[in-house]
DNA sequence: ATGACGGTAGCATACCGA
């Protein structure tokens, strides 16, 4: 069973690039953040075409996520319970595979620069501080109920200095500072495993370059794309591989994609 | 705080991102 994510920046300004990888590489389910589309602009045509029927959670320019499967699939919730929440950033469907249902969520953890300054600006940090306190209680919860859970997408965290380009000048900065490293950490102690880092300890992984400055050229990057999984599919972790040619393409992404594989036992 | 680059909305330029 193979597992990807991808934050695609516009899943139609795209389409071709996703749909040409999906049709080479086969994942099961792919997870999408920041389609940038509502529903009635969702390329679920050309989507089926390449093999993948489509969950969305669609707003207009910005945000959106989707889960596109090969398998039957039901949405769970469209939203973080218990935080109300104006963008299009959680959702969570049951997937069944070879007659085994799992859950998985595709998110889009909000990137919450500036983080400080102001008294207008600490309004972005605290959404993300709030977001991540409710996710994080409902992912302990979710955890509880020992289903196979997979939860991924783009959570817009540097864990460790290890996993930026040069940690030095991410400083302060809103995907760099201890509040969001340490709630992110508490993932791995209520029993989520990072699956990147648990097979590479020591590469650094990136999934995002920036457009500017050459980023890309200098490999000036960072790793904010996780594929989180509970101990069930932890025990059965393949592999995990980033692909940093999808992000070498014309026309692609600021993000490139992430895929994990399982055994199918 | 700003800029660069690229997306969306919608028609000139503003807003957003990591």
């Amino acid at each position: 069973m193979k597992i990807a994510t991808l934050n695609i920046n516009s899943v139609n300004a795209r389409l071709t690039n996703l749909t040409d990888w999906l049709m080479k590489n086969q994942p099961d389910i792919m997870m999408l953040q920041e389609i940038k589309t509502e529903f009635n602009n969702f390329p679920f045509f050309d989507l089926q075409m390449a093999g993948y029927h489509a969950e969305i959670l669609g707003q207009k320019s910005y945000n959106g996520t989707a889960i596109l499967s090969r398998h039957p699939m039901t949405v769970r919730t469209q939203s973080l319970p218990n935080f109300p929440d104006e963008n299009a950033r959680y959702l969570e469907c049951e997937i069944t595979i070879n007659s085994r249902q799992y859950i998985m969520a595709s998110l889009y953890l909000p990137n919450g620069n500036p983080p400080q300054n102001n008294l207008a600006d600490t309004s972005k940090f605290s959404y993300k501080l709030a977001w991540m306190d409710a996710f994080i209680k409902h992912a302990d919860e979710l955890i509880k109920q020992n289903k196979p859970i997979i939860l991924a997408g783009d959570f817009n965290v540097i864990m460790s200095p290890h996993d930026v380009y040069n940690s030095e000048i991410f400083i302060g900065n809103a995907l760099f500072r201890p509040e969001v490293q340490n709630r992110l950490r508490l993932l791995n102690r209520i029993g989520y495993c990072d699956t990147y880092r648990r097979l590479y300890p020591h590469d650094n992984g990136y999934t995002f370059w920036d457009y500017t400055g050459g980023s890309l050229q200098n490999d000036f990057g960072m790793r904010i794309d996780y594929i989180f999984t509970s101990p069930y599919l932890t025990d059965r972790l393949k592999s995990c591989f980033v692909d940093k040619e999808f992000r070498k393409q014309e026309k692609a992404s600021d993000h490139t994609i992430l895929m994990a594989e399982f055994e199918d036992k």
